[in-house]
DNA sequence: CTGTTAGCGCTTTCAA
DNA sequence: TTGAAAGCGCTAACAG
């Protein structure tokens, strides 16, 4: 009650006239408690704008109320969706979502494990790429070991190699591999692929199913028909702006995100070529606002709202095997919009 | 050390054979500590894998290691641009952020208010609009006056009445004034208003200044030529809708955001009408991939992440009058881009 | 410089 | 049912 002070349980208790206990029993709804001093301690609390102080809670033994999610980039719309979803049924459990980001930056993002261990979140959400690099992966897995024996769940959505971890896969093999295999129905036959950088996994996924649908079909991708940027709008642009030196003859271009096919047309725009017309290009994802595009942009459609809801659920689901290793797999399917048209000069397959 | 259990100061202290005390200093930095104990402290912290436990921590009277942010919806690019400048101040003050999204839904506000405060977060951020209720204001004041008593710092990104926190406040209201003139000598006189719920702050605001712009200049904006949906890209879309039904007769629809713009031209395209060959269509805020549409939106720029970041800033900042008011204005730039042209019928002025 | 000790605010046995 | 009391893990006096 005395300036800069907090209304503690104690200051609830002596209004209300009881113990200590009886509050906190009234207020949690653990035990049967008289009705008349339930009474008076809810509104004594109610009078003394009384808030339980969430740390001495949860260092009681009591609540885990927080769940924390690591993304890259928080206006990235792929992450800002996903994250979405978490919000969503986070809220539903009572839970608050705290919420790092890493810039896609490795340390940070082991760094940020370790500060939602500290906070004992009842669960940490891995919502980002995994980095391709086995030391990474040893700290990250140290990292996360003794998170686990302290009770703690974690969830990862896109593969994480050797993590073991419940994992939500968006089947982004699958999902590229339908893509170029409805370009080249298209007619298309000459490709080149926009992406990020290679160690993310997503990246490194879309590419590998680029690859594989392509060479499936006797085309072949080589690594002089990639061009990597970051994994941004802008990343998507100068990939672009890097292909258009090279004279790549590329008919359709394959950018491993909307986010980057949105960069991608708009470097094709500025060098004066037109979508689709002189050049198809894909994106992936299918992030809201870019819906709205015109040329509508072809892509392969995530649910990404839902990827960030399960993967909460999954994290949250403490039956059969839980955390070792579940894995939900989510299909994409492949969205045919403006963006792409049989290419100029057609050849027959 | 036994299972299920965490790691504690207590263990790292009994492994480094030195007392509690110590390894906490060896730990913290507070005090000097001998060298061989400190390697000794450390060594054991890294061996068992130790992390604080940030409750126990904060209880100690320690650290307040992190800040919350109140927005309506993460998916939106206007708050997810906003919360990403928050996380790059957070990110170098070592604070996490506690993310918690209302979906606009003021008694969610409330609660969100409420259990961050329970978490003791060093400041909360109302990035959201207010909503203009008096009932809803009384009570936000009465959830924050505690909080603030308790040395909890608020700060708020647009206008809120009679909260007297320090704000951040976009010149909403200047920046519409500004748009609408430049429209007006573009040589449009019949304009619409395709808005979200009045009742925003932000919605209100920026309405206002369209009128008071128009008025200005001898055009007055009615009631019928106002059509209002929620906040978001579907939002846009049916106000537009519910436009043509009316066959409204506008040379320019005025947006109250990038986001409702880009529904809105959609809705306009779907009937066929082109923009800006038709209508003109116009935006706020100059949300990130918006840029990158075609035909370019025109719009008041707005600094987003700068809002986000000044916002968590200025709420960390103790000095000159700390928390009684301060308020940061911030004004936005008129971009006129493709999405408007000169009317049709041209009539002057 | 180091160790001992008293809390921080709450939950939860254990008795009454 | 209710109350007294023992921690939860850590920090910050306070002595040594």
């Amino acid at each position: 009650m005395s300036d800069r002070q907090h209304v503690t349980l104690e200051d609830v208790a002596r209004t209300a006239e009881v113990s200590l206990a009886t509050a906190s029993r009234a207020l949690n709804g653990t035990t049967r408690v008289r009705d008349d001093l339930r009474e008076r301690v809810l509104s004594a609390a109610a009078e003394l704008a009384y808030t339980p102080n969430a740390h001495a809670q949860a260092l009681a033994g009591g609540s885990r109320r927080t769940v924390g999610v690591i993304c890259h980039d928080i206006s990235d719309p792929y992450f800002a969706a996903i994250t979405r979803g978490v919000m969503r049924v986070a809220d539903s459990h009572g839970l608050l979502v705290m919420l790092a980001g890493t810039f896609a930056d490795p340390d940070r993002e082991l760094a940020c494990v370790s500060t939602l261990r500290a906070q004992r979140a009842s669960a940490i959400l891995l919502t980002g790429s995994a980095f391709e690099d086995r030391a990474w992966e040893r700290r990250m897995a140290a990292e996360l070991e003794p998170y686990r024996r302290g009770g703690g769940r974690v969830a990862v959505v896109t593969r994480h190699r050797s993590l073991k971890a419940d994992t939500i896969a968006p089947d982004n093999r699958g999902g590229a591999r339908a893509l170029v295999e409805a370009m080249h129905r298209l007619g298309h036959r000459r490709f080149a692929v926009v992406t990020g950088p290679p160690q993310l996994t997503t990246v490194a996924d879309r590419v590998a199913g680029f690859r594989e649908g392509l060479a499936g079909l006797g085309v072949e991708l080589s690594d002089r028909d990639v061009f990597a940027g970051s994994f941004d709008r802008d990343g998507g642009y100068d990939a672009t702006r890097a292909l258009l030196s090279a004279k790549h003859k590329a008919t359709c271009v394959l950018a491993a995100s909307d986010v980057m096919a949105v960069g991608a047309v708009s470097a094709l725009r500025a060098a004066g070529l037109s979508v689709p017309e002189d050049v198809s290009v894909t994106g992936f994802d299918d992030v809201p606002l870019v819906r709205d595009f015109v040329p509508g942009l072809t892509t392969v459609s995530l649910p990404l709202e839902r990827i960030g809801a399960e993967a909460l659920e999954l994290a949250l689901d403490e039956s059969g095997g839980a955390g070792r290793g579940r894995v939900r797999r989510l299909s994409g399917e492949v969205l045919v919009r403006e963006s792409t048209a049989k290419p100029r000069r057609r050849r027959r397959g």
